[in-house]
DNA sequence: AAATACCTGCTAATATATTAGCAATAGTCA
DNA sequence: TGACTATTGCTAATATATTAGCAGGTATTT
């Protein structure tokens, strides 16, 4: 039960999100994403320090850093749903599966492609 | 996206974790159920910290206190997952969903159940 | 080219989280 | 009963997270 994400701080936290959510993302972009953003040394420092616990990595773009997750979205995601699903749904992902169709409406089209990759989880299984 | 758990140091919600993991527990089940417990101490401290900032509160029975969350699993749980699939997914179910099917091997019981509850949706949605 | 705006490196201050210890009370057991 | 253990209230120390500012460089604009 040890995360990555388990030795981030709040706005540490908050910030490897946005990154996540924009794929990649400078200083200035996280800081107009930040609805209480402190000021831009501040978010800078964080992104270095995230950048040093090895979570973010930057590339130099024209003359400022582009920074990016270390660890693919993905992989990230995977631990993230896992670690909900561990504490709020005994493990259970049927349970946590019925807390997301409870939780927003669908659409009919969202509904057969869930339908669709059951079936095909079905077929992979045997 | 201001979740309560937005206000929670490491320890916090780490202890929070495990109370609803739980349902209810005493400070020494919940230092039990860390696996780099600090002293029963500090502890105590946070669960008093996180009584007063709301998310537990505690009943004496016997000469000790048993703690409960204040939110509901199922409300604190659901939250939780849309702040990753908000986070990860692009606020996507189906998306997160084949993120689930892809991490973990289902029984086929397990994908009836999921059928089920899709099908249930959908006459739900009409 | 000069003025301006933006960005980084570095450093220091402050706030908050995290930890532990001591004294007192109430149960437990030989 | 007397010794022992667990548990709480309170307090204080320490570590870590969080914030901001200054100096210097590079692009941008007039």
């Amino acid at each position: 039960m040890k995360d990555a994400s388990m030795d981030l701080g709040r706005r540490e936290r908050q910030i490897m999100d946005i990154v996540f959510q924009h794929g990649e993302a400078t200083v200035a972009q996280v800081c107009a994403a930040l609805d209480d953003a402190p000021s831009y040394s501040a978010v800078r420092t964080f992104m270095n320090i995230l950048e040093d616990k090895g979570h973010l990595t930057h590339e130099q773009v024209r003359n400022r850093y582009l920074y990016r997750p270390t660890h693919p979205r993905q992989e990230a995601g995977k631990a993230a749903l896992k670690r909900v699903l561990q504490t709020f749904y005994e493990g259970s992902i049927t349970h946590s599966v019925a807390a997301l169709l409870d939780a927003e409406a669908l659409s009919p089209e969202e509904l057969d492609e869930l339908s669709h990759l059951i079936n095909h989880a079905r077929k992979e299984g045997r």
